[in-house]
DNA sequence: GTCGTTGCAAAAAATTTGCAGAAAC
DNA sequence: GTTTCTGCAAATTTTTTGCAACGAC
């Protein structure tokens, strides 16, 4: 379960699990739509009352750095965050519903970026991959 | 050339070719790692000093929406444009030196993405890769 | 001359910092 | 008990808006 790793992964990097990261690891545990800190503060509340915007950035930040939640990026903003739950994964975004769906890494990428490294003389050390699209829910509307 | 070419995209979308505009465009086109607007402002009073910042903003929103720039997105951040040349592209960024090089949409893509639409019933529209890594001169420090 | 564009100042939005008190461990 | 963490207020940074003057066509 999510929270429940998070903690660990939390506690194993010397970090405490506290009230107010706990409710910002539930909101993110229960979205499916990736989410704006002012978006976890509001829905934090309802778990801890009195958490405060600048702990939801903290929080956010802290958990990105573990690779417990993923930043995601539009082509024009990013402020956005969700869950991520697998170790090299990509997300996939519903323009509509703002669904975010993780899905592993694609192996055969690496055949792809090969020869981008050998044209360049690049060493390409990072990749990131976003899908844009429209989730099965909002195609019917 | 690339400023000639976004002179004639600007004029086709009904715009304006002004001054402000072609000292953007100029820093643009001269500019081999991508930019923030703080830097292009400064960059482009050299050519046109009474430039003002909120045209640096107008100016490089408007040759995104027009395919002429590209705003970049990392980790930790989505501050960066870069010139755009080609209709379907990526860019390759040097986190040392921000080096930007443009290089065509891989074709191949389609092929990693049609099973990830059969799997998640999500149709794809779009997609946005960035690939961090060293270009040959840094790789040498 | 017309109408899109500009730059300024000011506003708004987004994010970060300092710090005393609170609470994990 | 110690040390990290929290929330507030305030500061800073980033981006947007209103508007009169300007300038491309």
């Amino acid at each position: 379960m999510y929270s429940e790793t998070t903690y660990q992964v939390l506690r194993q990097a010397g970090h405490r699990v506290t009230r107010p990261r706990k409710a910002v690891i539930q909101v993110l545990q229960e979205a499916r739509d990736w989410l704006r800190p002012e978006t976890v503060l509001t829905r934090a509340r309802d778990i801890y009352p009195s958490l405060g915007l600048v702990t939801v950035y903290r929080t956010l930040a802290l958990l990105a750095d573990l690779g417990c939640a993923r930043r995601i990026h539009f082509e024009d903003g990013c402020q956005g965050y969700v869950r991520r739950e697998l170790g090299h994964s990509h997300h996939l975004i519903c323009r509509a519903c703002r669904e975010a769906v993780e899905f592993p890494g694609l192996e055969d990428l690496d055949q792809l970026i090969k020869p981008i490294e050998t044209r360049t003389g690049f060493v390409i050390e990072e990749h990131m991959i976003e899908m844009l699209g429209l989730c099965p829910n909002c195609q019917q509307q």
